[in-house]
DNA sequence: GGTGTTATGTGCGCTGCCATACAGTCGCAG
DNA sequence: CTGCGACTGTATGGCAGCGCACATAACACC
């Protein structure tokens, strides 16, 4: 449920003997992208936690009380919706929710606060396990005010996130479920800095808002092609350029955003 | 193509002939929130112009010459996905656009400027003719640097915007054609201002995203119900209440957010 | 090793939407 | 009034994904 704030390796001694920071090469791209001396003032601000796999960072009209940077992390963006019954005439088991998004290192969480609005928009739910540095809301809203770096910085870090959900809009109408899926792992896999993940079938359906049974399908067809293999929870990037051709072109339309905005 | 930039009724004398400055009540709601001072400043800048049903205001990926701050029209925000050929063994015909967002006398387009971004990400349809003020980017970007009250308003409109197409990614996802045009016509409705739409089913096929025939069934269906009427590209909106009830609740929601956070 | 739990694979009938084609119907210009 | 273009209604066949139910497989723990 909560985020379980943990002791932490705060010097760089304690952080070179904890691999999570020495692997990929350490911080969060938006702070690693501002001047010397708004980066340490921020990162002054912030303490490191640890992002324990299932754990929900906010909930959608509820205040949000931290802000987060992912450094080796990542979460999901997730917008639920209310099933209408007059829509089918069964019950529906599978949920309504589905990913519109995917915050990692290059990204932050509790981006609305940059907006001046304090509530979140969307559940925030840890999709890969790692590390992010947090900060209280007070904090990081005084800090917004006196760093305008920062504040520049995130403002166009909200362009990229809406361009994503705009890409997510039409993707979640046109594409198939094969497509998504690559789209989904690609993603993942970037933010992930490992060819494994540890998920599930479930859990997948869950984030591309299908049936779990049309993951097992899609999966399937990826692992066949030899582009993936998978276990029991545990699934293993192969063959990550055969991923960019089986994923659809949203992919690469994300990523050219990011890359020109920021 | 191009929108006709009329010569235009500049003074009050003027508007109060020209009935689309009457009826309805006046100004862009963002405008109108704004302090005395704030906003005569803006409004210098601005100048008036007719939006031209079909127009496009901004395609994606290029730069943004205009703010627009709509009174009596509206616009439609469209994200454009490309086709995958391997995801259909046939060609598809219908185009893979589709609609993210409306922008009326409630918001603006070209909310991009306010994150400093000069790229617009999504595509501007003028979906209801009528007028709005315009303003030159460089113009904007200037006012914007000396006016706080205008930069905190039109933030917390960018919060309003990204909820509304989080929203609308899990409407495409989830619901029905049905209850998706009533969503629309009710959006459409509270922006035109009027119970007389022209657009032809073509038109909304194109916004959902959808087939013709797929909005002929729906609205067949909705003006059987006696909530909707229409012939030949003109719409009439005949019971509103009834159409609340036949919309999904996205509706709802989107309208909920926008009140609490402006 | 047995047992319960969790994860994955399969089958079946159904529905909602798709592509395509074509037939009316209305409005308007010649 | 007549022919044409634009708009709308209807039909046919197909497919992707749905709800549901159940079978198998791996692991975890006693």
């Amino acid at each position: 449920m909560t985020t379980s704030s943990v002791p932490l390796p705060a010097s760089a001694s304690a952080a070179s003997q904890d691999s999570v920071f020495t692997e990929g090469g350490g911080h969060n791209h938006l702070i690693e992208l501002l001047p010397a001396k708004d980066r340490k003032q921020l990162i002054s601000l912030c303490q490191p936690v640890h992002l324990v796999l299932g754990d929900v960072l906010c909930e959608p009209r509820t205040p949000t009380r931290f802000a987060y940077f992912p450094v080796n992390g990542f979460v999901s963006l997730i917008a639920t919706s209310t099933l209408e019954a007059r829509e089918s005439k069964i019950q529906r088991h599978t949920s309504m929710d589905v990913e519109v998004g995917i915050v990692g290192r290059e990204g932050m969480l509790g981006a609305e606060l940059v907006l001046g609005v304090m509530t979140a928009p969307l559940q925030g739910l840890v999709q890969g396990a790692g590390w992010a540095l947090r900060v209280e809301t007070k904090a990081f809203k005084r800090q917004l005010a006196v760093s305008e770096s920062l504040r520049l910085r995130l403002l166009r870090y909200v362009y990229v996130l809406m361009a994503q959900q705009a890409t997510a809009a039409s993707c979640l109408r046109f594409h198939q479920i094969a497509p998504r899926l690559a789209r989904w792992l690609l993603m993942s896999h970037d933010r992930a800095h490992s060819n494994k993940f540890h998920l599930t079938q479930e859990f997948l359906a869950h984030m591309l808002g299908v049936r779990r049974v049309g993951i097992t399908a899609a999966a399937s067809a990826l692992q066949n092609s030899g582009l993936i293999s998978y276990r029991r929870g545990e699934l293993y990037v192969l063959d990550r350029p055969g991923l960019e051709a089986a994923a659809c072109t949203c992919y690469g339309v994300d990523q050219k955003i990011y890359d020109t905005v920021l």
